[in-house]
DNA sequence: AATGAATGAGCGTTCATTCAT
DNA sequence: TATGAATGAACGCTCATTCAT
């Protein structure tokens, strides 16, 4: 997040001046990413955020309902700039270019959250597994438009579904988390400018 | 596995014929897939196997090596595939594509490794997850080897790192897990395919 | 409740209108004999009457001092309207067969408390447990003093001990909350006008 | 017990030499007599065995199992010796009194038992309550079809249901858990005597 | 080669009570 | 009078692993 223009995400700190469920979710966050969710007993996660576990369940009717907290948090994040970035002045390949840069940018600046998203799904409870899948689905459907736009238009080749664009695209952009690392040279925006490039040149008519 | 070539994949049977240690292979991957490494004990692994605790951990030193030898399996056959069609006969253009449909196909045939694979990497002990790592890497490499030489000889673009080519496809292959559902109506070889297609297709020259 | 002839079992109403402390008394009757006093956590308790744990804790020192509340309650009743019938004018049968086939009556019409009197005394601290048997004996020992009175006039058998009666009808009595259904026919007043007449048949000399 | 010609009731002895499952069975019946099911800790259970928490999950699925193992070792003694009395040869009233004054007798040498059975009925899941209610209810009916045979040969009064006679007689035996002292002077034989007598002299014609 | 009873540390969660406001 | 965030000890239970047989 360290460069975003993006404000509203709390920075992963465990700053004491935060709130109590904010400090829990930042080092929840960081600790579910550096060991994973069922490795991540209460216990450490309260004392690394400075409080007890009544004050968690307190805020947290469970552990669960941390890391749906933190589902939660990623998804109304993705989907706004998604929306920003779609719904912005300009012709549709700049527009669809953008979106797939940024994507990735904001990705590698929040790899924890990408990290915890795709490794622990399964350990959320069925019903809010289905609810973060339904919310994954209306933002790749947002993106896919745009690609099906440019087909109709003539701009993007037709002989591919869009839908599997789509998903090889997020396949990518969703696995950063295993492999990317901050301390090398690459940086978000480079990565999100590649990226993006090679997604619009694999859609230029034959 | 059903309909491919390759024979020595076992089928995820928990046929009472196989050996003990094959049957509480196989009864693994499906299991750590279904629900999860961790959520998985050992007491219903081996009754799904039909074994005793005491039979499992005189064939596995622990839960841990259980997991270890499906990575070891899984990696030992996608080289083994990649190696063929990388150093079959025929143009460049035709193996790269034969291979990169092939890993789809062969990882479409095999959810339930993939799945695993890359849920559950941060499970295995530090030395084994370098281990893992470190032949990943040496994967990887045989297949970007395909990509710089087609830059070389001019087949491909060159302003877009090969290493970064390689990894958004693999992203892509590797997230298969996450979504792909082999009850609809798109076949493994078709979805090889169209992801081959798209990344031979970002490879033209501009 | 206080002071009042017939109608002072107190409906067990949540009604809004009546003070903090009767709302949390007779939401406590109400949860304590549903589910049982450990069984009902204090936030539950305070929920259901609408309260803060604040308010309750302001009015009550402890949840064991909400249950010796009800203790205290079903005590100074039951012990008020033995004394009613005992001390009342008439024949020493008809007394005693009035106060018998009450105490059914009135157990009957206040089952809630029964079953907590007999199921969660041992939940007091020792002292007040002390403090209610010695009502108990109290009233066990008014009871006693009729059997003992027509003893000694020949009016009832005295080859068994009083004491031993008076158990072994209240043993039958306390017992009720165990099975009585309100639902069903069988009345509170008939049934106890059964046990009474069974109570006083016993008694008659050989 | 201790006098009683029972052979197959083991005494509630914390022996060393009894089997795992035996003497959590026998101490948890002392335990849970003494301060209550809830009040009484897993680990106070375990730590009073001498075994371990694991190896008391190894043969009980749960505190609740546990619970309920005692309750079926209750049912079968109070059924196996009803049966036996109300099998015997011998006049009716003869075995009906004989019957009433061993349920006396027994439920004095099993107090922790009795006690237990009533307090903690509410402890057991549902279904369980269920299947517990449905054996007292056989129970019952073989009391109660001695009654009623009483009745229809002339023995005794029919003027009071038998299913009344006989839900206040064992309401009286069940509540003997809340009051009777094993240190005093009143032998179980003798209360009984006096209980059994009680009851046929209730039930004589008038 | 295989059993399964037993271990013991650790888990997520509950809850009566306190106290600054 | 009343609030409700916070405490902290205890709870029932799980589970990978060991080991005598």
């Amino acid at each position: 997040m360290a460069d975003s223009a993006e404000p509203s995400v709390p920075a992963a700190s465990g700053g004491a001046a935060s709130s109590v469920p904010d400090r829990l979710l930042s080092v929840a966050t960081r600790l579910f990413a550096e060991r994973g969710f069922e490795r991540t007993s209460v216990q450490e996660l309260v004392d690394a955020a400075g409080v007890t576990k009544g004050a968690m369940y307190h805020y947290f009717t469970s552990k669960d309902d941390l890391l749906f907290a933190i589902y939660e948090r990623v998804l109304a994040m993705q989907m706004r700039r998604l929306t920003e970035f779609a719904d912005a002045e300009g012709p549709l390949g700049e527009r669809l270019r953008a979106a797939a840069a940024d994507v990735v940018h904001t990705t590698v600046d929040n790899l924890d959250d990408t990290l915890i998203f795709f490794r622990s799904l399964h350990m959320l409870s069925p019903d809010r597994q289905n609810e973060v899948r339904k919310e994954r689905r209306k933002y790749h459907e947002r993106f896919r438009s745009m690609i099906e736009e440019g087909q109709r238009e003539g701009l993007f080749r037709d002989d591919v579904p869009a839908d599997i664009v789509v998903t090889q695209y997020f396949g990518a952009v969703h696995h950063l988390g295993m492999w990317y690392n901050a301390d090398g040279e690459l940086t978000g925006a480079a990565l999100g400018a590649h990226y993006a490039d090679l997604l619009l040149t694999s859609l230029r008519p034959k």
